[in-house]
DNA sequence: TTTTGTATTGTTAACGGTAACATTACCACA
DNA sequence: TGTGGTAATGTTACCGTTAACAATACAAAA
């Protein structure tokens, strides 16, 4: 019953030429002869048949795939980056093999392997912190890798990203200025690029002379934790009067929480968000948060690396990338 | 330069043994002598070795990868199809892998095929209207096919999902019983599922004696098109008291226009979304929306995979998960 | 010592395309 | 009639791994 699925060769059979020669109609009808040309589209037809890219991946170690490796899927910072990526790939034939690792080096491990495995052409990677074995596997996969997200990463590959300490700072300082005083900072997750963040807030609080005060899990951030951070905050430090939030999701949680509560936003709590999501620029009122070159980056980082497939070299750059601080009605009024 | 990869017989020749021999002791180190097994260990670490699996694709036509064709990636609603998926697929050692279609049969077509190509397990789809050369290549292809987001597609494939008229009607009915009465339905991308929506909608209507109003665009839905959506029908149909819209994002959209103008909701207007994604449940007001089980449907899309693969032959049948109506603030209180 | 068994390693072929080279057929032209 | 050229098709080998079978070595049993 399970019939396997036709090859060159049963569709060679029908026609009663040689699989070659089918092949060859396939790829570039001109070199068949007219007599043959229908009778070999017409057996492809009958017999349904699919391509198989195993024997070419096998045989040329090229897969027309590339591997896109991001902490989470779900969550919609990198939703924006494939969109990037794959508006890219897409046109130019390559095939996207995303996979994630839910923040864990380990399994960044795997993963890598697990996509060198299948000898993609290429991979964007979103760390650059990496096991001793993954690092090797890099270096002897022979093949271009990017890493995408930090644009201060200190890994030895092409970087493009973002500068999330600067960004971090200068929102924190914005909140000051906009004259929020005792900001609490709303972290989840603490990989590298969060600890960055809460790095440049804590260098802006200290410039201006406030006390840092930092909320944080490593669990995943989410609109309830974002809204049972702020109930904690306020019960810890009640005369919080601004909250900085490591993504937009944790900083809409927690303005729902206010609203539920009576809190006048901004006036007697100001909210902040991180990476301008859709939703954030569309809600009431409107959120202040750093709205980040997401999509860019995807696309960016998919550019140089079909540069390094058509054989120029890439070399070790860092591209960093411009953010914008967007002011929103969520902190007071200058 | 372009060292390329170690390959198992750079191993074996460092070894001073066959490359059986290295095979064997990666799959089973038991196999291999005591004397042997540090020597193949040190020289797999040395060299970097990455398993290779186009051979094994190529010859047992098995990949460990399943692939999964969605309309769309960044969708919020896919997203948690694919959590679900993965959260079975993943432990048992299987790869995903994604590709969208944007809606289109033709793109659809040419997905499929790719997967194919790849000789992926088994596809995971989510439309049940095919072209014929798709549906050539699903019957040829010999592997498990399971349709999903549907309990009411005419597929001939194993089907699992929701009724998405039922769900429409009954959220329609649920405004109405509410004492909303001139409801506009809000869709957009017109896919079958939002006909089907639209459809249920059309009947409760009807069977109320009230009057239909359908805004549509075969584009993408958003916050902005909600707002949008909500300026127009305000316009064009003043008495409007409540607004059904086939995705949370648009009510979401619409209910933040709602806030600006100073409308009341639900008092003003009602508004109801659908799918009951986490900041529907978070917001404020709380949205009133059709909670869908998504990461459920993948979930056992999934493991009706893991059986077919395991042998048994996946059977015509159709699964149809169990909705839930929320009520949320967004609509009037009874 | 010979036989038998077992543990370990080696050898061969196969998977399905395609590059590279070989062959064939047929026509034009000398 | 034979020669050369070209268009069309055929043949062979290869990619890297592993299943299946073969061979070897060495220890225990006869």
């Amino acid at each position: 019953m399970k019939k396997k699925r036709p090859t060159l060769q049963d569709v060679a059979d029908l026609v009663g030429v040689t699989k070659m020669t089918v092949s060859r109609f396939i790829r570039n009808p001109e070199q068949v002869s007219d007599a043959l040309r229908d009778k070999i589209q017409t057996a492809l037809d009958e017999l349904g048949y699919i391509p198989n890219r195993a024997p070419d991946i096998l045989s040329k170690s090229k897969s027309h795939a590339i591997g896109v490796l991001l902490p989470s899927l779900t969550n919609q910072v990198f939703a924006e980056v494939i969109r990037g990526i794959e508006a890219v790939l897409e046109p130019e034939g390559y095939q996207t093999m995303l996979a994630h690792f839910g923040y864990s080096q380990e399994l960044e491990e795997q993963r890598i392997a697990t996509l060198l495995s299948y000898n993609v052409d290429a991979l964007i990677l979103s760390e650059s912190q990496h096991t001793p074995k993954a690092q090797k596997m890099l270096e002897n996969a022979g093949v271009p890798v990017i890493e995408i997200m930090d644009s201060t990463s200190k890994s030895p590959l092409h970087v493009i990203g973002i500068d999330n300490c600067s960004a971090a700072r200068e929102m924190t300082q914005t909140m000051i200025d906009h004259g929020h005083r005792n900001i609490v900072y709303f972290a989840a997750r603490m990989d590298e690029r969060t600890l960055q963040k809460v790095e440049g807030y804590k260098q802006a609080m200290a410039a201006n002379g406030l006390t840092s005060v930092v909320k944080e899990t490593h669990s995943a951030s989410s609109f309830t934790l974002g809204a049972k951070f702020l109930e904690e905050v306020l019960s810890e430090h009640p005369d919080t009067d601004g909250i900085f939030c490591t993504n937009d999701d944790l900083a809409i949680g927690a303005l729902y929480a206010c609203q539920k509560k009576g809190l006048q936003v901004p006036e007697q709590i100001g909210i902040a968000g991180f990476h301008g999501h859709d939703i954030a620029r569309a809600m009431v009122p409107l959120l202040a948060t750093v709205v980040t070159p997401r999509e860019e980056m995807g696309r960016l980082a998919a550019k140089a690396l079909l540069k390094g497939l058509q054989g120029e070299s890439i070399k070790k750059q860092v591209i960093e990338l411009p953010y914008q601080i967007e002011c929103g009605e969520s902190i007071k009024a200058l």
